[in-house]
DNA sequence: GTAAACAAGTTTGTTGACAATTTTGTTGAC
DNA sequence: GTCAACAAAATTGTCAACAAACTTGTTTAC
């Protein structure tokens, strides 16, 4: 599974023995750390990442470094190969192709499982925020806010599904496509698309139509998709 | 990505240089030991894995241990706790249900991309083989054979479907839940139902009907997890 | 001028010893 | 007899040094 048995292990840990400055503890932080800069590229894709460099760089010892590239090329976020090092890997347009075919039915899920989940009025403000601030960003190409909005709805639906091991696998895909993700949004009509279809999902949700909300949520995939599709050679 | 960057990297390894003794190959094999163990509950569920009894068994370096040990943390097999070591997770009755949601919808997109990749023709064996010799394991009895042939469609239907990442989350889940899906087998019932199902579907499949292998896969699986709430008490 | 061969340098892989922590067993007081 | 404190053992975490392998730059032959 995809899971996060790394952070069930370290709140396991810190619920049974209070702050620990416990060894494993490190070893979660610089992972979190790397796994940020890989997924907003600031670490950029291809580029190698070097034991001792690293281990000097945040200042642990070499062998958290390799515990840390052993987690992250399990994530698949670095291939390691025999004596010759880890590098960041490369997304091909095909992988990201398939990717959303997995996010179609991933995400299709959570938005059924936050409806029937939730209490349909604990969306009302998710219906204000998509009416009047975002329908904002989208029309002063404040894309930068419509993401941050577009995250607030995506966690609440996740907290919402409550599903720890979908939410793991969909991490685990955020994390690897974030970049293209983001390069999407700003395609012509993308943004304008996407937010009458988030609109329409989450309309589903504040009525407590599961079955609706997880059948927009995939059309609204699919339609990503299908934009991807279009502009492919401006995007990879 | 709960994806399988382990065995891409090995095949990578071995297409560059051969069969090579390749340092981090070693790591794979023991992991892939392990892992088979540990859905097999050769090796059972709250056991402990201590490192060096693992080193000095399987005689490797206790930092390979180590190395796999991590792996199958982020795998979601085992869960390690600071200087206390590693045990086997134990799938709760919540996590089980949760994995069947996330079944639902994967196993459904699996048929799919199987049926929208494959000839329908390339199905016939499949037809023939529910037709006939499942037919008779159930009529027998003989769950052992039924599994066996169960596992024979799923392959195919995972080779057809040729998505990576869908295959990695497939068997990511698979390898936690195997012992369970063999105990739903032999509900009452449940062999028979399940038969008809797989049938209805594979005639999707071999007519090329994805929507509908989808729609029946789906249906498969909600069926599988009515069983288990049902007779939830007699399986965990 | 190019290409193969070699050598120096760099990086990862391995090993063993030691430190920190938890667990287990024992002793003693009540 | 039970519980707490303490000591011993076992286990994991950390580190540094060494070995193995790959990369790169230089040299040499053609």
């Amino acid at each position: 599974m995809p899971n996060r048995s790394d952070t069930r292990t370290a709140v396991k840990a810190a619920a049974t023995a209070g702050a620990r400055p416990a060894p494993a503890r490190r070893n979660l932080d610089l992972q979190t750390l790397l796994r940020e800069r890989i997924a907003s590229q600031e670490i950029a894709p291809g580029s190698k990442l070097r034991e001792q460099a690293l281990a000097a760089q945040y200042k642990v010892p070499r062998a958290l470094v390799r515990e840390t590239l052993i987690s992250l090329e399990q994530r698949g976020l670095i291939e390691r190969i025999p004596h010759r090092g880890a590098v960041v890997v490369r997304l091909d347009l095909t992988q990201v192709f398939e990717t959303y075919d997995l996010r179609e039915v991933l995400e299709g899920l959570c938005a059924r499982l936050a409806t029937q989940n939730a209490a349909p009025a604990s969306w009302q403000d998710m219906v204000k925020l998509f009416d009047g601030p975002m329908a904002q960003y989208v029309r002063a190409h404040d894309y930068e806010s419509f993401i941050a909005g577009y995250g607030r709805l995506r966690q609440r639906m996740i907290e919402a599904a409550a599903n720890p091991v979908l939410t793991g696998m969909l991490d685990s895909i955020y994390e690897k496509t974030q970049a293209i993700i983001r390069r999407i949004i700003i395609l012509p009509g993308r943004a304008e698309r996407g937010l009458a279809e988030h609109r329409a999902m989450i309309a589903a949700m504040r009525r407590g139509d599961a079955a609706a909300a997880e059948r927009l949520r995939r059309a609204n995939m699919r339609s990503a998709k299908a934009w991807l599709q279009r502009y492919q050679s401006f995007v990879l």
